[in-house]
DNA sequence: CGCCGGACTTGATTCCGGTCAAAGCCCGCT
DNA sequence: AGCGGGCTTTGACCGGAATCAAGTCCGGCG
């Protein structure tokens, strides 16, 4: 058990989770941890794509800027997960903290020759791809034909699930209280939504006994069984 | 040279590109083409994950259904392209062909097995699936943020590009004549809109000298400019 | 060649969510 | 505790796309 096993969080779900000790040590002496404050960013769109990185806590946003100046999220990072892209040229999208996180930095280069010489990396690597493609499908349904209200309980049910997976304070048990890691801002921006339809939308959530909410971002789910059935309506 | 590489159709864009000979004959010993006509299926969403396939010929779609019964298209299928999510056990989505369509067809486990065996197929997918969760998420821009103009334009320019890559008969250049694969219907899956609302903005198109329409499928590109333009605009 | 059916277009109206504007509230700071 | 500023809520109004409802056109077939 060498120290890279904590850098990657929960071994049996990172990319380190089936190499062998020789190969952790190499990784273990490639990466950097690094701290970055809520709001920082690790990267923007059309950089040099220079590195690659593991989720080790906190949550991150994937996000554009359109022509015309408003954002859109494109994807939620949370402990365990993986940033980057090997192989391309330049970066796709911004990469910045929601809460405060912390990643482990590998050099993309480097990073690529580990996966040429350990194929159980890459063949994790293709697995979590698929899944992170599968998982942005998914969301392309919600905002091609969701209403505002199922997109938001998609997301809380979203957030809930991940908060619960990564062992950072939620549980699926009712009334639990999560600490949302986006302001309303950054949840509109995932929804494809404004600031005040989110707002309301929880307005009217909260008034349906559907949730409560605590503060700016502490929320209970009170019922989880009437959320996902707005989740799943039109 | 053997008959694989016909199965592939390009061969240095196609997942068989790196392959040696004997792999190459493996691969073709394993294949199987198969025609499917105009609206036929593939597999369903929920179905046993038991195939990975090449695209051939034709244009593919992949789609989802919403409880509420109505159909979000989340990715078009071209040659060349790749089908099927290997390591997972049931298919996430509907894969039907728009057009007369030729696939040529592997069993899952076999081709997970070829992969296992040759890393350069395995690194090929990877590429290729990093690939696609990128425009997988450069489309979620445009549902979540772009007007019914701006998104019909965006179509238009992918099915110009993705047909002149293909070699399928158009060419960028102004005022080809572009067979759509996608009837107002299925266009309108895509983009997340009604089938008034397509007619009505390509009546727009025409009506601006943007775009001609020649019977129901053809379509020409008289001003690129003004429809990447209207593409980036909000 | 004319008919038929499904795909497409066009029009009238409705409604959801956006926009603009004005409070209200949390929370860190002094 | 009091204050200030940014986040959030709430309200009035507007507009773009959906919905509902006729038509019209293309293309295949007798």
């Amino acid at each position: 058990m060498t120290k890279v096993c904590e850098d990657c969080v929960v071994r049996d779900r990172s990319l380190c989770g089936t190499l062998d000790d020789a190969a952790l040590t190499e990784m273990s002496r490639l990466g950097r941890r690094r701290k970055l404050a809520a709001g920082e960013s690790l990267q923007f769109e059309g950089d040099d794509n220079i590195l690659c990185a593991n989720v080790l806590g906190g949550v991150l946003k994937l996000s554009s800027l359109t022509p015309s100046g408003d954002a859109q999220t494109v994807g939620l990072l949370y402990p365990a997960d993986f940033i980057g892209r090997p192989y391309a040229d330049t970066v796709d999208h911004d990469i910045t903290a929601l809460t405060e996180a912390e990643v482990c930095i590998f050099a993309r280069a480097p990073f690529e020759r580990m996966m040429a010489e350990n194929i159980q990396l890459e063949r994790q690597l293709l697995e979590r791809t698929l899944s992170e493609l599968e998982r942005s499908r998914r969301w392309l349904l919600f905002l091609g034909r969701k209403s505002a209200s199922a997109r938001l309980a998609g997301l809380i049910i979203d957030i809930d699930r991940r908060m619960a997976q990564t062992g950072c304070g939620a549980d699926l048990g009712i009334g639990q209280l999560i600490q949302l890691p986006l302001t309303r801002t950054e949840m509109a921006d995932v929804l494809g939504l404004t600031i005040e339809t989110v707002s309301r939308e929880i307005g009217k959530l909260k008034d349906a006994g559907v949730i409560a909410t605590e503060g700016r971002r502490g929320l209970r789910i009170l019922k989880p069984a009437a959320l996902k059935a707005i989740m799943d309506s039109e």
